[in-house]
DNA sequence: GTAGAAGTTAACATCGGTGTCAGTTTCAAG
DNA sequence: CTTGAAACTGACACCGATGTTAACTTCTAC
């Protein structure tokens, strides 16, 4: 497929799936033009890339970790060096201390969220008990 | 306490909690002499902010923001606007695909990092028995 | 009082993925 | 062939939190 189609499948830009060929994480193959040429896993393999790049992974680190996962695409598959294996454990620990902080910024959004709806308990106890017995 | 200790028990850089204050996230009082005098709580609001940071969160989303979660101080805690609830809602959201999207490619990380560390099996099956019989 | 640690303001740099514009070329349909 | 949509390359801009440096002032302990 051409990059038109694959942006507009994975929600890409088509300036995103151009720079990360150059970055070396995505391969295309060319048309007698010179066109981009994408095969249909494409599509899986973008998504994985933004993904990692929404974890926070540099495009660097994930062209060295692309070789090395075998999605369903079933390639050769590399087997990581210990390097590699020891910055792509950091990462993950990142990763998880990243999620616990992102529980936390969403538990803190709802509670605004849901103290904006509330009856409007001034001087209520917390409880969601009906306010103050009427003078 | 002042801005050194304060950076220390956060681990957030002087650098940035002078540019908290800038933007409003972030009140010090100050010593006759101009040094910041930071209350005990800043402690606790300061990660806060950096949670809210790393939930992508901008700084003057965040300043709309503060004013109305209550944390621990028990301050005022403002009520939110509905346009203010409309974007939290969202941000929200997006924090939630987030999380989606991270559990995702700490799998991914998981994956290779366990592969690195497998016993070879080259032309095996995808379970983990002992390798093809010998010969 | 004095020295050195710590704080202050201001300005400039950085990083990296992405937006955007310009000028040219290719593709596909009439 | 022609024409308009789509793609190509290359360059420049941006965002926004944070790093860094510089020149100067305040604090603290002796």
């Amino acid at each position: 497929m051409r990059i038109g189609e694959l942006a507009g499948r994975t929600g890409v830009s088509e300036r995103s799936l151009r720079y990360y060929e150059q970055q070396g994480l995505l391969v295309a193959g060319r048309t007698p033009g010179g066109h981009r040429d994408y095969p249909e896993q494409a599509v899986d393999r973008v998504i994985r890339i933004q993904e990692l790049f929404a974890a926070g992974l540099h495009s660097r680190k994930i062209a060295r970790l692309l070789p090395c996962m075998r999605d369903a695409d079933g390639g050769p598959s590399e087997r990581a060096t210990p390097r590699l294996v020891a910055e792509l454990a950091a990462e993950r620990d990142r990763i998880d201390r990243m999620m616990t902080q992102l529980a936390g910024s969403r538990d803190v959004l709802d509670d605004v969220i849901n103290a904006a709806s509330e009856p409007d308990r001034r001087a209520a106890g917390a409880d969601g008990a009906p306010g103050e017995p009427a003078a």
